[in-house]
DNA sequence: AGGCTGTTGTGATACTATAACAAAAGGGGG
DNA sequence: CCCCCTTTTGTTATAGTATCACAACAGCCT
């Protein structure tokens, strides 16, 4: 992050997720990335992946798993839970998706293949949820945790709060 | 937080957390902190707000709301969900318990009353929660979110990993 | 074809959390 | 002392989130 890549829209204006944009180049370029990055893995982008991935990708908000499994069942696939979490907990573990702890919900990756420990930034306003550069946020973090002994291992940097287009309207 | 308190034994030293210890020491002075804080606030601390905060006291590990509500049901208290997830909302409010949303658990506050932005340590080995010093990661995400814009308004900063003993034994 | 692996589908169930309302407890003011 | 008001507790019911266990199916390799 903070590297400028033109063909990685969220990437170094995670402000965008807040703002009016070109949301198709944020969906095409996260999704083409993403089967890029399973080919690369060995590992399969199946339909119901796919269609889980480019309902995330429909918006900058965090949905629910459940809110993702009626999509799914209303387009034929399987409609109970484990449709929609395997592709979720799929698509997390391949950092092409986000759980949300704080909204028990998950949201695309803006720029999946990119080492990146993200910090959320959720806007209680409009809900739209950004990735910001977690860099120095982590390196904090690991720092206190040195202190006594604790090695991190994962992390949940989340901040609820309000995005500057939401405050200015208030 | 890093100011010596001989009253505070958790305050200085999280890595208490993860260390045999006189826990009696922990649960009796977070417990008459607690009671000296409400008091200031004109709150109660009534009978099922103080045996919650004790029961979370017991130990440094987070406990599920339907732990605790299992516990009040064995003593006498009421035993259907809003008993046990009231008092641990009213004891997160006053800063006397917090919530991991990662375990969708809650423990005690080990040093309630002071201003403390914590981050949590939580071992994965023994389950125990530590509260580190996390000003300098909070600073850090405002700062990253201002860069966007974004206005923090709370956060959550929780590290999964493996606290000194545990990897040591490992 | 047969067997292997990984993925999807389904039913059942466990776990977490809140809404809505009734009952009871405690604290002034009359 | 009693009434009224506010806060807290208790209960029923229900909503929302997540996992287990097993069957069916598809692709692939021999």
């Amino acid at each position: 992050m903070g590297q400028m890549d033109p063909s990685c829209p969220g990437c170094d204006a995670p402000q965008l997720a807040f703002a009016r944009h070109d949301h198709g180049l944020c969906q095409s370029d996260a999704l083409a990335r993403g089967e890029v990055l399973l080919a690369a893995r060995g590992l399969k982008m199946t339909p119901v992946r796919r269609r889980v991935l480019e309902i995330l990708l429909e918006s900058h908000r965090a949905m629910g798993a459940y809110d993702i499994l009626a999509r799914l069942a209303a387009e034929g696939f399987g409609s109970q839970p484990p449709v929609a979490y395997r592709a979720l907990d799929f698509l997390e573990e391949q950092g092409l998706a986000h759980r949300i702890r704080r909204l028990n919900a998950f949201c695309a990756c803006m720029h999946p293949g990119e080492a990146h420990a993200p910090a959320f930034l959720i806007c209680r306003s409009c809900d739209a949820v950004a990735e910001a550069a977690a860099g120095s946020v982590r390196g904090a973090l690991e720092t206190a945790a040195g202190l006594v002994g604790f090695t991190v291992e994962g992390s949940n940097i989340e901040a609820l709060g309000q995005c500057a287009d939401c405050r200015g309207q208030a």
